[in-house]
DNA sequence: CTTACGATTCCC
DNA sequence: GGAATCGTAAGG
């Protein structure tokens, strides 16, 4: 197994937009169980930290939206109805943007994620991770890992650069689910990836050429 | 304390 | 299209 090179502050002290975008293709780590669970990063959305009313950054500094005021590269978790979402700081302290990961592309422990899963069994690799709610509920992520440092080998979770690198074009759409400013483009995903959210209406933008 | 409200998911 | 579900934050 190749060396683990992590992300580090250079990466995330950036605008959102742009670590957003370049988070796409990178590997999410999780250590639970005994076990290591890698998930390719395949979707994610910008919740920005001036005029964006869809984030939940405009509610200022709570007891909630803390971690997003400090340094960048740790874990803003929270819970949704019955779910939680797992994002990523962005920014330099006390610019409280981040990024909501959407979905990950599951690279192995397909039957533990699946297990992990509580409703029915889920027979689609595809549809194991594909949405926030999901990942949290196969990768074991909930606000017990708020404010975890994504930047060091030794936390339960990480992200690394890809062992393998892999060419892809991006997708940019309207964000999902939100009701303030949904119409701005604010959402990546890989082109042509099959374990992505959202569905033929949502997944319609520009392409954004890489490679 | 009470109430309104979702960055969702799953089922019909 | 609609229900389930519950922590958060604001207001009384």
């Amino acid at each position: 197994m190749p060396r683990d090179v992590l992300l580090l502050e250079e990466f995330y002290d950036r605008k959102t937009e742009e670590v957003a975008v370049d988070l796409l293709g990178k590997i999410f780590v999780r250590r639970v169980d005994g076990r290591k669970l890698l998930g390719r990063i395949v979707e994610v959305e910008a919740y920005l930290w001036e005029h964006d009313e869809a984030a939940h950054a405009v509610a200022g500094k709570t007891n909630r939206t803390q971690i997003l005021y400090g340094p960048s590269g740790h874990a803003y978790i929270f819970r949704l109805r019955a779910h939680h979402c797992l994002n990523v700081v962005a920014e330099p302290e006390n610019s409280p943007g981040c990024v909501l990961i959407r979905a990950l592309e599951p690279l192995n422990y397909h039957d533990y994620l699946k297990e992990n899963r509580r409703k029915r069994p889920h027979f689609r690799i595809e549809d194991l991770c594909n949405g926030p709610g999901k990942l949290c509920q196969s990768f074991k992520i909930n606000l017990d890992q708020y404010g975890i440092d994504l930047k060091s080998l030794e936390s339960e979770m990480y992200i690394i650069e890809p062992y393998d690198k892999i060419d892809f074009d991006v997708l940019i759409t309207k964000r999902i689910g939100i009701t303030k400013h949904a119409d701005w483009e604010q959402r990546y995903i890989i082109a042509e990836n099959s374990y992505v959210s959202g569905n033929k209406r949502t997944n319609v933008g520009q392409i954004l050429k890489r490679s």
